[in-house]
RNA sequence: GCCAAGGUGGCAGAGUCCGGCCUAACGCAGCGGCCUGCAGAGCCGCCCACCGCCGGUUCAAAUCCGGCCCUUGGCUCCA
């Protein structure tokens, strides 16, 4: 079984072969670091994040590379509200973006490059590209010709001319196309651009907020949007990729004209497989930070947990949309439930049962077997994680059978069954099934035992008013509460 | 207008590239039963879709072909 991917590039599915058959090269465009990451950003991260997990459970190694946009017109806007100057406000973001990613258990990435720490690599590039004639100098900016690259147009399948007649020939006069893009930005900021997106929420800052600039051979400038991603993904990875990612909002411009500034100035493919990741649609419009409607990670984090939330993001597939709501998300709470509920509970069983039962139930291996060749089938099939889900809960289905309809367990059979729980639901998709307990907790978990007992008490006595009442309170304080036949159990 | 991705049950969302096992998965919600002092969880079962519309190909189509309608994204900063 080999993995098949969808590229963009090709519009088909292929099957994935990387270049080095041992290491899978991997970049993603990440964030500019001037607003908050919300729960769209996090869709895109949980699934680059499953995909590397599964690239690494199928033996590549992975060299995942996500860089932070931390010099943009947005950033110099925030200046005066968010920090001192870029720099600072990029840092603000930045802490947050890492706080963000570690509460959605994020593997962490190999390397988390910064535009400002690499203007010397994007400068290189521009002087390749103006050397060869493929950009032009022109009023100290630079701008890559889009006609010197025949094949521009061919990611997001557009027709050049067609592009042209789209740009506004006024907008740009020192450009010689209008589809022609920036390299590299002359003098200071935008300072239109900067007002657009300051906006009316930004009282009290600064008027003309300054914007850093950086020596280069077309005098004091800044580089453009595209460029840096190229600069960036070549030092660390290479003249071509195996996978870029990105949310399929970046396909134009901006995948086009990475494609166009690397493979004219390497003459070498930039990336082997382009993935796209569909976004967030909130009452029929995407979730944006631009547009405002967008639920921060760290809120969303902080009500529904990172399992919940990766739960969610994994019941679709990366490049389809899906649909933000609230009731969505309260399913996928219900169904974390459900998983880590059938977990804790054969980890429960397992932990009573001797090692050496002779005790064999064939429907649970069966399942067990059917139920990791289908997760796997699944996410081979271009990370097909709605699926492997599905198989995980088939899974979760066959251990709560085994255990409410068998007297006696089966120990090899349980522990198969956890153990595929745990390689593929915590491995793979990144779920922390067992929770885990640090020391608030675990006064907690005294606590709630102690009116426990209390209940049992009221219980044995035939109290049960008192022993409801009891319940009732621990519920208020979110312990639900479940009698069983070994006695009760709770979950915080 | 052009490019791209979609339109599947109350909701959500797979399957469509490689037509038949799809009278449509896994779930959530709802209903009934088992279990239970009660509740919850779990288990068993049920309810709800002829897969945007029209036409075509085929022994056979959600899946292929043609046309149309609608939605979203991109063409300006954007995961």
């Amino acid at each position: 079984m080999t993995l098949r991917v969808r590229n963009t590039l090709s519009g088909e599915t292929e099957e994935f072969v990387p270049e080095d058959p041992d290491e899978v090269r991997l970049y993603y465009c990440g964030l500019t670091t001037s607003d908050p990451p919300h729960l769209g950003h996090a869709r895109s991260w949980v699934h680059v994040d499953v995909m590397s997990r599964w690239l690494r459970h199928l033996g590549y190694d992975v060299q995942h590379v996500e860089n932070f946009t931390d010099v943009n017109e947005k950033i110099v806007a925030r200046v005066g509200r968010d920090g001192d100057d870029e720099n600072d406000v990029a840092e603000h973001y930045i802490a947050e973006i890492l706080d963000s990613m570690r509460a959605l258990n994020l593997e962490r990435t190999e390397v988390r490059p910064r535009v400002s720490e690499h203007v010397p690599e994007i400068i290189d590039l521009v002087e390749t590209l103006v050397e060869t004639g493929h950009a032009y100098e022109s009023n100290g900016s630079v701008y890559f010709d889009v006609t010197t690259f025949e094949e521009y147009g061919k990611l997001s399948n557009q027709d050049l001319a067609h592009i042209e007649e789209q740009g506004d020939p006024d907008e740009r006069s020192e450009k010689r196309n209008p589809a022609d893009f920036a390299l590299w930005k002359a003098g200071g900021v935008d300072t239109d651009a900067i007002e657009r997106h300051r906006g009316h929420d930004h009282p009290g800052t600064p008027a003309h907020p300054e914007g850093q600039t950086w020596e280069s051979p077309w005098g004091e400038g800044r580089p453009g949007w595209h460029i840096e991603c190229s600069a960036m993904s070549m030092a660390h990875l290479g003249e071509t990729l195996d996978i870029h990612v990105g949310g399929r909002d970046l396909v134009f411009p901006h995948h086009e004209n990475e494609i166009a500034q690397s493979e004219a100035a390497t003459g070498q493919p930039f990336a082997n497989y382009w993935l796209h990741c569909a976004l967030f649609e909130m009452d029929e419009e995407k979730m944006s930070s631009s547009l405002g409607n967008f639920v921060t990670v760290r809120d969303a984090v902080a009500e529904y947990g990172a399992d919940a939330l990766r739960l969610f993001m994994v019941s679709g597939t990366y490049n389809s949309r899906q649909t933000y709501s609230e009731d969505a998300i309260d399913e996928a709470v219900e169904r974390w439930e459900r998983l880590s509920r059938a977990y804790d509970d054969a980890v429960a069983a397992l932990d009573s049962v001797d090692a050496h039962t002779k005790v064999v139930d064939d429907d649970l291996r069966a399942a067990t077997e059917a139920a990791r060749a289908d997760f796997e089938a699944a996410m081979n099939d271009d990370f097909n994680t709605r699926e492997a889900l599905s198989a995980l809960s088939d899974l979760a289905s066959a251990l709560n059978v085994h255990l409410a309809e068998r007297d006696a367990y089966d120990y090899r059979g349980l522990r198969e069954g956890v153990e595929a729980f745990e390689t593929y639901g915590g491995d793979v998709l990144g779920f922390s099934f067992g929770g885990e307990s640090g020391g608030d907790v675990t006064l907690a978990e005294d606590l709630v035992e102690l009116v426990l007992d209390l209940r049992e008490e009221a219980r044995d006595a035939g109290e049960y008013e008192r022993a409801d009442r009891l319940r009732d309170e621990l519920e208020a304080l979110d312990v639900t509460v479940e009698d069983t036949d070994s006695g009760p159990t709770y979950r915080l």
